[in-house]
DNA sequence: GCCAACGTTGGC
DNA sequence: GCCAACGTTGGC
């Protein structure tokens, strides 16, 4: 089992949207690192879900339903070639009881080496087993240690 | 609204 | 292939 991150606008395709939707095609991602990203991502992997722009935090787990797919939004190659671009399909699976917020993250020593805050514009990344955790916990309710 | 980070584009 | 210019993202 993996674990990783999505980024979204919460004002373009937020929680709430996701929630009502029932499951989503993560589509229009247009940046080859994020692209690799989702292409490694398996079955049944949980996928923090983080709200970027206003109130930066991460507000749920959503777990992949189905694996890389060509990018129908995509726009045509020249010469017919294939895409280079592709979407996985996400359920949410879980809403924090209290969003984590990007501060909180930032201000924890043992989650300085994120993805999230060394490379902060990839909006697709992998998340170590042991940040997941950590995250996942404050998101639930456990006592915050800061 | 400003600015830093960084990816992409295009001239050479 | 290098690098400057430019556009976009996202934190503050």
């Amino acid at each position: 089992m993996n674990y990783w991150l999505v980024k979204t606008e919460p004002e373009k395709y937020g929680w709430s949207h996701f929630t009502a939707q029932g499951r989503a095609v993560w589509d229009g991602v247009r940046n080859y690192q994020a692209r690799n990203n989702l292409a490694a991502m398996q079955l049944g992997d949980q996928v923090l879900f983080y709200h970027s722009v206003s109130n930066p935090a991460v507000v749920g787990v959503a777990t992949v339903m189905r694996e890389a797919y060509e990018d129908p939004t995509a726009p045509a190659e020249p010469n017919g070639k294939p895409t280079p671009w592709c979407v996985v399909e996400l359920e949410p699976t879980l809403v924090f009881t209290q969003p984590v917020p990007l501060a909180q993250i930032k201000a924890e020593p043992m989650l300085a080496n994120m993805g999230l805050i060394k490379q902060s514009r990839l909006s697709v990344m992998p998340v170590k087993p042991d940040e997941f955790d950590q995250i996942l916990g404050w998101g639930m309710g456990e006592a915050r240690k800061g």
